[in-house]
DNA sequence: CTCTCCCT
């Protein structure tokens, strides 16, 4: 035991919890504690109310096993890790920053005297990289672990990591505390048997909707329950649950509540005194309806609401990995979700849940959010990854794996961004990759940060950095990002309704810029003054350079169009370096949230790196031939045209290889003996390992190894018509498979008559089609591939009708060969038609010609 | 039809 630490007196404490908060989690605490002593992980399945935040730590602080190494426990959000800190230093008549203390980003308070550490999650991941075993640490508790964020998942990862890399004894211990569903895939991917407790919330009833006009507006609905619910609980206090701002104004203008009802709204973007006001209890004898977003869901708790409405809605970012751009979709919420809103009515006392759906439709309901990981912008995870040394995701263990799609654009990104480069060993960490990944902040901002660096405006950069990292409270007044600029240098008074905006964001400037490596001299040029703002936002953001089309608004590098919601003064600009972009998934054009002027002179000094060259070609129709000309671009806005005089047989090709793989190959001519040849492989290929596959699904993707020595010759665009399809096809094949291939699938089969029948290959298995009398005396089905592959014989009439399609010939003979007969013999006198057709004498003549 | 929540 450290010198002057006080032994905690647990038997005072653990009665004092038991008795004076009567939490459930109390009676576990032996369990847990037996639990952790023989096995490294455990889950803890506890709803909320059940204490375990405050008294699970608390609990733990003797453990023999924890030698003196501290514990951590996470916490999703910095309000609950400073309360649960608060609340664990209360019980032991201390406070904060003595025996338990707390660590945030700009904010913390811990000694060396702390043994509980509450952090944030992002903290762990600092942690992590200043001491990749975290030899200091006995145990890592995540708490409300069930709301699966990036950075829980992704310590989560990086701790079992560290704990198989730096194995030591005692082991590190890793706890997940989680709400009550979906806790079987936590002990699954742990390997433990999950410890639950009971909850401490009083019941609420549910109360489900008739769905009787499915297709009535969400606001409308809202607007009705809420007439309903204030109507039917007279001394109620409601909490609403909307998707976003918009409905939540909107509603606000259709009620008209009776006196003595406060409408409240609360959203996130509402400063802090109008989120505290939203929250405030009423002034005796009046009551109030809060609209909220989801808000209210985990951060915010409102006292005093019995009665839930749910509109069952919530907005998501989504990240598409194709524009690598998060845009919001309105969604269903999942079930779990459905029973933590409920729950906020049951606080107190027993209260009332409304849900806008039918009890039929909650079971079609997701039961459990979607982890963020799964919908997330991966480039902060990816840089981490590649820091620790992680050059594949594949090398951690992942509850959820992060998706290829997203991964690869974050891989993308950071090759852009200059963090990694590829070598012959595959990807690494460049030294600029790894300065980046000493910064708190995006890639796109740790980037623009050195950048800044070197160009002398590291202040400017900082406080671009500080801005783009938080939420912006001033994106809805403007989208000129120099109104930031201004304020935060001083050279414009801030407005007082921004000054805490103001001071936060100067201090997480400050952070930032301490992070940098230490004095640089500039060495990449000096922008002017008015160039700065745009520079560093195009270095951050180059798929959002964007250039004004003559038909209005903007198109972005990345190939997509934005605009100013409203009127712009920015819009005099033709040049803009964008930062964010907004939009809702379903509406055409996204929406420029803001954006500095870009002079587009940088192109030629400091934003070179970002222009690409390339020849394109083209079949120009006036000259009969093909034209080439040498393009420089910004992603997909092109900036010069120089016209080439002569076109190279290489961009030729190249050329001719896109043309041919748009149109799918159908610009080549597929003669019926490259049909015929394809078909034949494809019967090989059925039969024996190592054939070619000649479908277009596997040609086209190829088209570059084995079409392209034939398109020398190609001087035209007719001339593709003309090109030896055939030869090129068959030349896929060595010359023993073409040789086999003559050999096993011949043209032709030889009948009993004698005549030699073409086999048609269109179908498979392939066809012979025979006149019957010419199969006179075959006992055996014919067969081609060495008698692997039976033909369907069309038996045909004298005048080329099929009478019979077989694969058993002998069958034939001996079943349908005489009602065959009876029935012919009158309509083809002048035929043989014997009784006996296997002794009869084949004949491709009629009865008179077979006797002369 | 003016963007959810959170964090280094």
């Amino acid at each position: 035991m450290p010198i002057g630490r006080k032994p905690i007196n647990r038997d005072f404490i653990m009665p004092l919890n038991t008795a004076a908060l009567g939490l459930p989690i109390c009676n576990l605490l032996e369990e847990i504690r037996a639990r952790l002593q023989e096995e490294r992980n455990l889950v803890l399945e506890a709803p909320t109310g059940a204490g375990k935040t405050t008294v699970v730590p608390l609990a733990l602080l003797d453990e023999t096993w924890l030698t003196n190494r501290k514990i951590i426990m996470l916490q999703p959000r910095r309000l609950a890790a400073k309360n649960a800190a608060l609340r664990m230093a209360t019980l032991l008549g201390e406070s904060p920053g003595q025996t338990v203390g707390y660590r945030m980003r700009l904010d913390s308070k811990t000694s060396s005297a702390t043994r509980i550490e509450v952090v944030t999650e992002g903290i762990l991941l600092r942690m992590l990289q200043d001491d990749p075993s975290l030899s200091d640490v006995g145990l890592i508790i995540f708490d409300e672990f069930h709301e699966r964020s990036l950075d829980g998942d992704l310590g989560l990862s990086l701790a079992l990591n560290a704990r198989d890399t730096f194995s030591r004894s005692p082991t590190l211990r890793i706890m997940l505390m989680s709400a009550t569903l979906g806790t079987a895939a936590l002990e699954a991917f742990l390997e433990c048997k999950a410890v639950k407790s009971e909850g401490r919330l009083f019941p609420v009833e549910e109360r489900y909707g008739q769905n009787s006009k499915p297709r009535e507006r969400i606001v409308d609905r809202v607007t009705r329950s809420i007439n309903k619910a204030l109507a039917g609980h007279p001394d109620s206090s409601l909490l609403v649950f909307l998707p976003g701002q918009g409905e939540i104004r909107r509603t606000m203008e259709q009620l008209d509540p009776p006196p003595g009802v406060e409408l409240r709204p609360l959203y996130g973007d509402l400063s802090l005194g109008e989120q505290q006001a939203a929250i405030a209890p009423c002034r005796e004898g009046r009551r109030k309806v809060v609209l909220a977003t989801n808000i209210a869901e985990t951060s915010l708790t409102i006292d005093g609401v019995d009665v839930v409405i749910d509109s069952g809605l919530e907005r998501k970012p989504r990240f598409d990995p194709q524009t690598a751009m998060s845009r919001l979709t309105t969604v269903k919420i999942s079930q779990a979700s459905s029973v933590q809103r409920k729950g906020r009515a049951g606080r107190l006392r027993p209260g009332t849940c409304y849900r806008l759906w039918s009890e039929a439709q909650q079971e079609q309901l997701a039961a459990q959010d979607e982890p963020e990981i799964q919908s997330a912008d991966l480039s902060s995870l990816a840089l981490q990854l590649f820091a620790f040394g992680v050059y594949d995701p594949g090398e951690l263990a992942w509850l959820t794996a992060p998706p290829a799609g997203a991964y690869q654009q974050a891989i993308d990104l950071l090759l852009g961004l200059a963090a990694l480069e590829k070598t012959d060993a595959g990807l690494r960490l460049t030294p600029h990759g790894n300065a980046m990944a000493e910064i708190s902040a995006h890639p796109r901002l740790a980037h623009m940060l050195l950048l800044g660096d070197a160009v002398g405006a590291r202040e400017t950069a900082a406080h671009l950095a500080a801005v783009l990292s938080d939420r912006d409270p001033l994106s809805r007044d403007s989208a000129d990002m120099r109104t930031r600029l201004e304020y935060l240098s001083g050279e414009v008074a801030c407005p007082g309704a921004l000054r805490a905006w103001e001071k936060r964001t100067l201090q997480l400037a400050r952070q930032l810029s301490q992070q940098l490596p230490k004095a640089t001299r500039p060495n990449a040029g000096k922008p002017s003054y008015e160039q700065l703002p745009g520079l560093l936002l195009a270095s951050a953001y180059p798929d959002r350079i964007a250039r004004q089309r003559h038909s209005g608004g903007y198109q972005l590098a990345n190939g997509r169009s934005c605009r100013f919601a409203s009127p712009n003064a920015l819009d005099k600009s033709k040049w803009l370096a964008v930062a964010e972009v907004g939009g809702v998934a379903g509406r055409t054009g996204d929406v420029i949230r803001s954006a500095a002027p870009l002079d587009p002179a940088l192109f030629d000094t400091l934003l070179k790196p970002q222009l690409s060259e390339a020849t394109i070609v083209d079949w120009d129709n006036k000259s009969g031939r093909f034209l080439a000309e040498r393009r420089t671009s910004v992603g997909a806005l092109s900036l010069r045209k120089v016209q080439l005089d002569s076109v190279s047989d290489e961009a030729r090709t190249q050329r001719l290889i896109e043309l041919t793989r748009e149109a799918n190959m159908a610009n080549l001519s597929w003669s019926a003996p490259c049909e015929e040849l394809r078909n034949k492989v494809r019967l090989m290929a059925r039969l024996e390992s190592d054939w070619p596959s000649l479908e277009s699904e596997d040609l086209v993707p190829t088209l570059e190894d084995w079409l392209a020595p034939y398109l020398l010759a190609v001087k035209k665009l007719s001339d593709l018509k003309k090109l030896d399809l055939y030869t090129a096809l068959e030349s896929l094949l060595s010359w023993e498979q073409q040789r086999r291939l003559r050999a096993e699938l011949p043209e032709r089969f030889e009948v009993p008559s004698g005549s030699k029948v073409a086999i048609d290959y269109r179908e498979d298995p392939p066809i012979l089609p025979v006149k019957l009398q010419e199969m006179f005396g075959c006992r055996d089905t014919p067969s081609i591939a060495g008698g692997r592959i039976a033909l369907v014989v069309h038996l045909l009439s004298p005048a080329g009708r099929p009478l019979q399609v077989t694969q058993d010939l002998p069958s034939f003979w001996n079943n349908s060969y005489d009602a065959v007969k009876k029935e012919m013999r009158g309509r083809y006198p002048k035929h043989p038609w014997p009784d006996d057709p296997l002794s009869a004498t084949p004949t491709r003549f009629t009865k008179h010609r077979k006797q002369s």
